[in-house]
DNA sequence: GGGCTATTTTTTGCATACAAAATACGATTG
DNA sequence: CAATCGTATTTTGTATGCAAAAAATAGCCC
């Protein structure tokens, strides 16, 4: 109680509790497709995987699931959420609605300097682009989705739209760009950049939420082919860290 | 695997797992006020309080932390979330865009029968109103927005707007609502159905942001007065069962 | 007596042990 | 040989045990 701030407090920094850590690596997992959509998630399997026992595990597995990345079967263990087309779009509508509102916040509270960081990761990504540069492309594009989040000045916000969007996370990473689909999303982000700059609220929501009806589509589009399921190997990226 | 549907599977209601049943418990206690904000979720205490072991309690704690209902210090347990002036502003500002994207979804959406039974609830609310009946009223003021939230058709919404709204159930449910506020709340319940008949997406989705808005500042008044903190013996309530 | 440190006690975090349910397997019978 | 039943094995759910960290307490020095 009396005891001051021991020199341990400041320089260690503070390694996340294990369950917290497993959250982490499981959330990985399931959104780079390791584990695919459907699948059971065994106990014991993960257990001898990463090296830890099940009371960490599991309560790894009850925080998934309630972020609703796995579902809980009862007395049948837990499987990695697999998401009907219904699923897909109904989480995009509201996906939708929060990077609206996104938007909208951002135009009214972003900083200069805040603006100017996100004018400078555009034009990053329109060199990823020019050079058909997929990856770095989509780690661009997640930190400025990322930026426009933090601009809009509300974790409640931000914290709801990170908690969503990962279940969409598995899909948005393989949908498969032909050069005219990439071509109208980078003029989208050029839009939004034209919205921020003006401070046009509306104009952003708008923009924004087109946006993501056109990242449906085509997400609906390659689920459709049935080209989903398959466990491809995924890219680097960002959110939910 | 070979075996069919035994008939325990169909007649046997299943009991939820302890986890669950816990998560259910903790919730309650935590938005009835039981569990003060801030206080400190003692493990030991609760066990003996619940009669469970600590292995599903604290599967359940880490829920309501994915929840928000609760704070991990690692190392120190879990605290009652308590909620910052900020934070509560936050946290109704994505409560107006979830609920007015409900509205305007709803609107669009809703079947007569659904119109019928919220026009219906909406006259008992009437008269909770007329006999200054608050609990009552409460009830069914929950009952009317779920019903609103159903007939949105998303369910992804639903659950997003449950998880963000419970975090507010424990302040909602203390305003000190004064004669003259509770007339525009029922007015503002009157034009929602308004809009709701019209079938104007827009026009309700303007109520509900609206009527969302007041209730902050209901809450933010009774926060600011310091009236909260108290534990006030909880109303009956709806969401999040 | 006040403030600091050392020691005890409590509490948390993780691992393991045990019980119940589900699954897999095999035997038995028609 | 197929289908069904019974048993063995696996897997999940819960309880308990153990170690480390935090909190409380006591002791000590000034």
């Amino acid at each position: 109680m009396q005891k001051g701030f021991a020199v341990a407090d400041i320089i260690s920094i503070p390694r996340p509790v294990l369950h917290q850590q497993v959250g982490t690596r499981l959330r990985q997992l399931i959104v780079e497709g390791q584990i695919a959509p459907g699948a059971k998630l065994n106990e014991r399997a993960l257990c001898e995987q990463l090296q830890i026992s099940r009371t960490p595990l599991r309560e790894a597995i009850k925080m998934l699931a309630v972020e609703g990345l796995v579902m809980l079967l009862p007395n049948r263990g837990a499987v990695a959420a697999q998401l009907t087309e219904q699923d897909v779009r109904d989480t995009f509508e509201v996906i939708a609605g929060l990077e609206g509102q996104s938007g909208e916040l951002a135009a009214q509270r972003i900083s200069d300097a805040e603006l100017t960081e996100i004018r400078a990761l555009h034009y990053e990504m329109l060199a990823a682009h020019t050079r058909r540069d997929l990856p770095t492309y989509y780690r661009l594009n997640a930190l400025i989705h990322n930026a426009i989040n933090r601009a809009a000045r509300n974790p409640v916000l931000s914290q709801t739209y990170l908690s969503v969007n990962a279940r969409l996370q598995a899909l948005r990473f393989r949908s498969n760009f032909d050069d005219a689909k990439w071509q109208r999303a980078v003029q989208e982000h050029e839009a939004m950049i034209d919205r921020l700059v003006a401070r046009d609220a509306n104009g952003l929501r708008a923009v924004m939420v087109t946006h993501i009806e056109h990242k449906r589509d085509a997400v609906l589009a390659l689920m459709q082919s049935g080209e989903l399921g398959t466990v491809v190997s995924a890219t680097v990226q960002e959110a939910q860290s």
